[in-house]
DNA sequence: TATCTAATTAGATGATTATCAAATTAGGTG
DNA sequence: CACCTAATTTGATAATCATCTAATTAGATA
């Protein structure tokens, strides 16, 4: 169920060194030891707030050295955030786009090669989304790709990847920031493969 | 700040039950006993958690006979749950409000007096928050005030105590909590000194 | 290799909290 | 008034959790 989900992303906030590591986080990465001295708190004590940030997809990391910083997920925020105000409501949403899984093997079928091509882009909605949401499968949930990555990808599949890549974007698949894509959590995804 | 409301609001979401009830009363009021069969738990266990909405306003109630209507407050919701993303915000916009250091010093020679004191509050916006942020630097990061104990220490300054206790607090130097006085961390400070 | 730095884990402590049974209260209605 | 119903308070229990110190790990550097 996904009541427990928004339950752990709301306990994650209720608490007010975790909000203040938000907050923090929202003007740009930090190092631990800045962020425990910032907040006057023993590393330790920041490592624990920050994996329970973490746990819920808002905090992600990077190292550099010996030094890992971390990133605040805006977007994870922002989906999150409003997700209380759209329980119960999403249950019509996703319902009305619900395909049966024998009906989107039978549509990959239909639409792709042996080799694995995409033959063309299905014009009937439905079937276009499925399409979408299979040959997005292989693209790492958290990883950043630019223009060039993303395009070299969908060549493998068809070789109209600018109709793809905007496809994909525009039905919320991923996302893109100044030049960078990244994937968008399932739950945002109209269809899931 | 509204750090403290930010922290109950979410705390209060922190919990599968509440999120339930919340779930529930969002399809239209319903009295206690309803509520605790439709959950599996007992009348006090319900009057707890909706004390606990209550507190942050978002549930209110009206009593028709012997039974009492619990009712979830939308707006409030939408609003409180939108709250995490703005939170730091104009943090950011006076971010850009750089100050040269020496810029600093020689409005801090105009605006004080040999002995120290204030001569008058700049009405200036940069130079303000630059006395501002000179006039705060001795309080200690973490300690709480209380609202004499501010006053007092403000005196050493200037008589116009009211007024530049509630800049410090318009401008995020501090924040009032319950009649407790308490520094922000500097990274919410237009201005650091 | 040894050494340094930043982060994490382990374990302890004190505080908070979700739940319930029992008793009590608040407001009706006969 | 006596009685009824729904909600609340009280007090107890078990679980969760924020924070710290001390010890350990992961990776980089010399």
């Amino acid at each position: 169920m996904q009541l427990d989900k928004l339950v752990h992303f709301h306990k994650a906030l209720g608490d007010p060194t975790r909000i203040r590591i938000v907050t923090l986080l929202k003007q740009g990465p930090l190092h631990g030891q800045a962020i425990a001295n910032k907040l006057g708190l023993k590393p330790p004590t920041i490592t624990h707030h920050v994996a329970k940030l973490r746990d819920i997809g808002l905090v992600y990391q990077r190292r550099d050295r010996n030094t890992i910083y971390f990133y605040l997920d805006h977007k994870k925020l922002e989906f999150n955030a409003n997700a209380i105000l759209k329980i119960g409501e999403e249950t019509k949403v996703t319902q009305e786009m619900k395909v049966e899984e024998k009906d989107k093997l039978s549509i990959i079928k239909n639409f792709f090669d042996a080799d694995g091509t995409l033959k063309q882009i299905p014009s009937q909605q439905k079937k276009k989304l499925v399409a979408l949401a299979y040959m997005i499968r292989q693209l790492e949930p958290g990883k950043t790709y630019n223009e060039k990555e993303i395009n070299e990808y969908i060549k493998q599949y068809h070789g109209d990847f600018a109709t793809i890549r905007r496809e994909w974007v525009m039905h919320h698949f991923m996302y893109r920031e100044n030049g960078q894509y990244e994937l968008n959590p399932k739950e945002m995804w109209p269809v899931i493969f």
